[in-house]
DNA sequence: AAGCTAAGTTTCCGATAGGAACCAGCGGGT
DNA sequence: ACCCGCTGGTTCCTATCGGAAACTTAGCTT
């Protein structure tokens, strides 16, 4: 075909896709980021990342707990304290997730540059 | 707050943030995978890839190349020929990308364990 | 003339995303 | 005694996402 042979991981059915389908959305990243410096609050991660919805941080932390990645720890405390923080497998993502805010941090501008160079009426304002 | 300060990239406004958040859809990081060895045409990336439509396979090829990260080539022949390559602010992504397929090699089991040791009603089945 | 081909596009429709607003439990002010 | 508010979470409802499948275009084969 191109240069992949059947049996290439990734593309297709494999482990790969699944775990990169995984995190592949839009809060996902940016929660664990958010995570990558220690335990963090419910109520702090909103304000920490700035537009997520409570129900999306929730529905967001739900998933990452359920695939081992964070562990939750709620306080038998008035008012409610929950502390969310990575597990050992989640933080082996945080080097990956580096990378690409590396990348991001690069070449952020140049993707944007491109962006209004081809005034093309892609109809969205990424 | 914990960790981080006000200045810290990634989280709330800044150009990180605009970057993750253009390659964390479902197929994006697919598809540059799928352009990592060389020029593809449309219907190789399709089954090549495997579980993606035309429709959003075209759709993702375009905001790629509105981007920046991909070059389209098409030949005026009958039936039509495409092909679709990195360009060379593109290709700077695909090792972010292998990271990522990398982590995904190695801990993808580990997170599939995870998930069915936790039988609670996600409702998903990623 | 009919049918194939490859890349797109369009239409239809179910699934999902995601914001606004609401809920629960309890300590404190008045 | 009553209401307020703090915090984490959930419900409701709509806009968007995204897949399946039909349609388009134009030259070549049969």
């Amino acid at each position: 075909m191109s240069g992949f042979r059947p049996g290439d991981f990734f593309l297709a059915d494999c482990p790969a896709r699944l775990a990169v389908e995984l995190i592949a959305d839009k809060w996902t990243v940016v929660v664990l980021y958010g995570l990558s410096k220690g335990p963090v609050r419910h109520g702090e991660l909103i304000e920490l990342i700035g537009g997520i919805s409570r129900k999306m941080l929730t529905q967001t932390l739900r998933r990452l707990e359920a695939h081992g990645l964070i562990r939750r720890h709620a306080y038998a405390e008035v008012p409610p304290r929950v502390e969310y923080e990575l597990t050992p497998l989640g933080a082996t993502l945080i080097d990956p997730i580096h990378m690409l805010t590396e990348w991001a941090r690069a070449n952020g501008e140049a993707v944007l540059d491109a962006l209004d160079a081809d005034p093309e009426p892609v109809a969205q304002s990424d």
